[in-house]
DNA sequence: CAACCATTGTATCAAAGTGATACAATATTA
DNA sequence: TAATATTGTATCACTTTGATACAATGGTTG
């Protein structure tokens, strides 16, 4: 929803109208699942990262791959297409106008900003730590901010969010998408609290280890020292390997 | 993609640019699974219902339902967004020119439909026998057609049955919503059909049974005369009131 | 350094769910 | 009236899931 443009005054020509992408970026770390948000210049507004689709150049999912980058610095993250938000209301002029001037602009703002747009939504999966985020020209933050703990959004961008939260919970045991938030090893403990912070209820210890290692895609590595007064805990990495035989055998055995 | 328009000079005006919504309509005959399909005129090209967003009067969904009672004349449907599809390659300019000669329109083609379009695309799950189906003015057909015998398509619209019945099968145990596709009452054979096209695989008769029952939402009516030599089946109605109350109670126990 | 403590890894039991098979019931046909 | 095809239900073995028990262990504390 506001990208860095070489010259604001191309926005028309440039981009698809009345179209634009916008994704909920999760990270997880200390046990917290968080997202990238961007707070607009002078203001406590806050918004999710998103741009526009180049007419001539970009597929919808290039665009996002490109906006990702932007704002985080990595490339080939997991992505996922949940929902296409398309309210007539979906037309945030006043709002634009507000953060342009915040953002002590002196050039006119654009009126190509101001008319309806329908918003694509993605949802990325991202291993924090290798991260680094990156304001764009109207906003003077950008960092990972915790999943309860949401401000005050601009736009629509709270339901986007809820929305993207609920599709997250809907792919957790379809897909395994998951592993792509943890750090190269992690214990069975930092994934069962991603889990539960994504389900938003406790689970049971020993049949959730019960069931990640019956899976048959965690490789067991040295113990860990939690410094705590207690047994160490292993530390597990996600066997990428081990995933795709599993994908290929589901492939022969699901054909009829 | 093509929708009945009063006067087509108004095309760019009245609509959002570069956005279209696309219908696979869902509907259940004889134990087949068929989608309402449109022949472009003098052609034996075969496209999706689709149209355009009012820009200033409708949300896409709205596009969406006006679409649906355009090609079918009924309302209140069953409607499932289940993705977008934005290819940089999405614009049809040339087909279009063909699809307008070919209806022996004598006015130029508006330019307005050649540029790149996003398409929305949305599955509807309908009683078929309670539809009317009805061409639009560049379609000289508009019917049911077996998803076994889907014929050339126009567009990118044979990738976006392939996804939207990918979707449907995903939905299927989740959501009760395959019951929209059956007549007010049916047999359990008929239902089992209805799973097993849709599944694209045989499935245990006794066990399907079993598992139906169990969900608690089928009201058992009369015998059900099949004209054949053996027993005569149960036929059976989806009792929505129960489905009510399922959801309700699924509420309360599912938080925390 | 030994008793203690909190957490981890694993085993086990009961309940629920699922796949496969058996069999009685019955509407029509021959 | 017997034969036949299909339907409705029961049952058994096997798997999955929820709940509880318990031994192992790394560090803490007196």
């Amino acid at each position: 929803m506001h990208k860095k443009i070489a010259d604001e005054d191309l926005l028309g020509e440039k981009f698809l109208s009345n179209i634009s992408v916008d994704i909920v970026i999760f990270g997880f770390h200390n046990r917290q699942l968080k997202i990238l948000l961007l707070r607009f210049k002078n203001t406590s507004l806050y918004a999710l990262p998103g741009g526009f689709i180049n007419e001539e150049e970009e597929d919808i999912e290039e665009a996002v791959e490109r906006v990702l980058t932007e704002r985080t610095g990595i490339k080939d993250i997991y992505l996922e297409q949940f929902g296409v938000f398309g309210s007539k209301k979906r037309a945030f002029g006043a709002t634009h106008k507000h953060i342009h001037e915040s953002a002590g602009k002196t050039t006119e703002l654009n009126p190509w900003i101001t008319q309806r747009f329908v918003t694509v939504g993605y949802y990325a999966l991202v291993n924090l730590k290798e991260t680094v985020p990156n304001p764009d020209d109207v906003s003077d933050f950008c960092g990972w901010i915790d999943i309860n703990e949401i401000p005050t959004l601009a736009f629509d961008h709270k339901s986007i969010i809820e929305k993207a939260l609920e599709s997250l919970r809907m792919m957790l045991d379809l897909k395994l998408a998951v592993f792509n938030l943890m750090p190269e090893s992690f214990t069975m403990n930092d994934l069962q609290s991603l889990y539960e912070t994504i389900l938003g209820k406790k689970l049971q210890r020993t049949n959730f280890q019960r069931k990640m290692l019956s899976l048959g895609i965690l490789e067991r590595l040295d113990k860990h020292w939690t410094g705590g007064a207690h047994k160490a805990a292993y530390l597990y990495r996600f066997d990428k390997n081990k995933y795709n035989e599993m994908q290929k055998e589901e492939m022969n055995t699901n054909k009829f």
